[in-house]
DNA sequence: TACCAGGTAAAAA
DNA sequence: TTTTTACATGGT
């Protein structure tokens, strides 16, 4: 069998809950039992399996991208013992045991999702994001491949506004598409990722907080603008209180070096744990 | 029907 | 420097 081992403990049906919470992710599909997405061009099938998960097909390649998607390098085992010093956190990781964010591996898809995500309800986002993948990405088996910055920068800003995107968010992304300036970052540190990320127009710091979190799985990443996070964090601290950005930024540091899986766990958690 | 939803840039104060 | 405004869709 093709199995990818992942580090214990693992829950893959829980640490995959984020693509369908809020509708269908054409290009990070569960159909089935599985995780459907392109991987290096070609559909890949990812289902849960003891020990870790199975991977069709599976190669070297494919199995250190997959990894990667799985965020196997997040440091678990060193979060659960941190979280037992926060009552928040030691149940949640009791309650979520076996959550891994999962990552994504291209850089552009990252950034496109964030930006069809801002100010937008998660769920209109995925509605609008879904067409422009079927507008101009790649269909395969189940799934689709997510559109490739060189075929959008060949389209107009009218093919964008045609599918629900803002003039504004079309410009971004078709700038985007044709700039390049967010390839190979993943060498620089945090802040500079972010310095150069926020001089592209359309990307403020949410959108290079998410970058640094979900696409380049830094440990220190808190998105601190979120709102979904500032839910989160009012609901299991504040009683409900949503604090402000600047308490939500200090907020942050109780979890170093941490950042990264806490936002995750507190996001998951909301969604998944029954209030109390 | 309004109003809000995992922001951003530019204008106005 | 800080506050306000426009933005387009989907769900309730």
């Amino acid at each position: 069998m093709p199995l990818l081992v992942v580090p214990e403990p693992y829950d893959f049906a829980l640490s995959t809950e984020r693509y369908r919470a809020f509708g269908p992710d054409l290009a990070n599909l569960w159909h089935g039992r599985g995780l459907y997405r392109a991987v290096l061009g070609r559909e890949v099938r990812v289902t849960a399996a003891p020990g870790g998960v199975e991977v069709v097909p599976l190669n070297v390649g494919i199995g250190a991208e997959v990894r990667t998607l799985l965020g196997t390098t997040f440091d678990l085992a060193g979060f659960e013992q941190f979280a037992e010093n926060d009552p928040v956190l030691a149940r949640l990781v009791a309650v979520l045991r076996g959550f891994r964010p999962p990552i994504n591996p291209d850089p552009f898809e990252t950034l496109v999702t964030s930006i069809t995500a801002q100010q937008v309800s998660l769920r209109s986002a995925s509605a609008v994001r879904n067409r422009l993948i079927e507008a101009f990405g790649r269909q395969l088996r189940i799934a689709w491949e997510f559109p490739r910055a060189e075929r959008l920068a060949r389209t107009r800003e009218s093919d964008l506004t045609a599918l629900g995107f803002s003039q504004r968010k079309a410009e971004y992304v078709l700038r985007l598409a044709r700039e390049l300036g967010w390839k190979e970052l993943h060498t620089l540190p945090d802040e500079e990722v972010k310095a150069r990320l926020v001089q592209i127009r359309g990307v403020g710091e949410w959108t290079a907080d998410w970058f640094l979190a979900r696409h380049l799985a830094r440990p220190h990443a808190w998105p601190a603008g979120d709102l979904g996070l500032v839910k989160a964090v009012a609901l299991f601290y504040f009683d409900g209180v949503p604090p402000t950005t600047k308490e939500m930024r200090a907020f942050g540091d109780r979890f170093a070096p941490f950042e990264n899986l806490a936002a995750h766990y507190l996001l998951t958690g909301a969604r998944v744990v029954p209030a109390g």
